[in-house]
DNA sequence: GCGCATATCCCCAGATTGTGGCAGAAAAAA
DNA sequence: TTTTTTCTGCCACAATCTGGGGATATGCGC
């Protein structure tokens, strides 16, 4: 028996979700709200495994709302059930703690399917918002790249050291070369880097995944 | 009807998969391989809407074949399809540009739903790597976690620049106070986040999100 | 008021870094 | 073989950074 909260101000939306869920064996709402004021009491009486949030809510946004709730509760998952697709809030959503997003056009088995899948670990979204989620990785991941600054292998290990924290010194013990060489790739570095500090280069290096 | 081509280097598994797509109605398997040896070609022959990648193939690994296969045809769809769920290999996958992962477990109904699915537009995963791209998406976007060390206002802002690259004399001038004062501050930074100097600071900073 | 945290400045001594130049040995490319 | 690249090492000077002292002022809470 999967126990469900839900919050959603549309009081007619709220309504027919609780009848769909309430109504199909396995699920049960324990609670049904149409704001988050006062969340940590609501979520107390209620007690769900499932929360199923809106993101446009009276009083406090539902973003905000699933911050609050993944401290107060880490167990609890939360599934975003909104008709906002712009990928700023799908990504705030999901960075927030919501473990699934699903478009209001969402078809009820498939909503009752989700609401499964994410009590059981699962992340399950529109196709349309997983498209949009795996866009927004792959903005972030792009690519280990160290090759564009062609930096020779000495070089990148001597970054490699100085990205961990260390000096001039400490790196030469961790290579076992002398002081002065590692000052010798430093300059390369920079030089091919662009940049004049070991600050800079650790800054690069790590916004632009070059180690 | 959706054309679809497999690369898969289990005989067996491959022979399966073709059997059970192309004898379901609104699929044909156009393309069915070993190897992703000579991929544009095979590619070419049996162009297909959507393909299906195991990720281990002797000769070239499956993930290098997505970044070609990305490059040669921008629009055909990838669907991986293996018994790897590591992050990494997620990761590497999906920012290779894949846009559906799914593991070998995945019953045939599932499948076909997401070769659908896939050529739709969306991004269909298992419910154990939904979740670990998510936690990866999270990972990135999460927000700066600065109070973990509690850094004051002006020390965030110090960091902050520091992280950018900046000398301790150059946030001096950005920050309209004097290079001491500066001073004062990294060594309050230093304090809290344990480390002794300024490329520590940056990479703990960078690592761990503090900014 | 009194403590406490924050933010702002200052000085010093010693260590580290930035910059410039130089050069031999080994490895890879021509 | 000759040339080029990479890795190695050194010196010197100026600038910057680190770690140790303090000092003043402004709020905020008790």
């Amino acid at each position: 028996m999967i126990r469900v909260s839900i919050f959603e101000d549309n009081t007619q939306f709220r309504e027919a979700l609780s009848l769909l869920i309430g109504g199909t064996p396995g699920y049960s709402v324990t609670g049904s709200y149409g704001d988050p004021v006062n969340l940590e009491e609501k979520i107390s009486e209620s007690d769900p495994d499932v929360v199923i949030m809106d993101i446009s809510m009276p009083g406090r946004d539902g973003i905000a709302a699933v911050e609050i709730l993944r401290k107060y509760a880490p167990d609890i998952q939360i599934l975003m059930l909104t008709v906002f697709e712009d990928e700023d809030r799908i990504f705030r959503a999901l960075c927030a703690g919501a473990s699934g997003y699903l478009l209001k056009n969402t078809s009820p088995s498939k909503l009752l399917e989700s609401i499964r899948e994410v009590s059981e670990g699962g992340a399950p979204m529109s196709p349309a918002i997983a498209r949009k989620a795996l866009g927004l990785l792959q903005k972030f991941g792009g690519k280990p790249d160290a090759s564009a600054y062609d930096l020779t292998l000495r070089e990148t290990e001597v970054l490699a050291q100085l990205v961990r924290g260390l000096s001039s010194k400490m790196i030469a013990a961790e290579l076992n070369i002398s002081y002065e060489t590692v000052r010798s790739h430093l300059k390369s570095i920079y030089d091919k880097l662009h940049v004049a500090s070991m600050t800079e280069a650790v800054s690069k290096a790590l916004r632009e995944n070059l180690i």
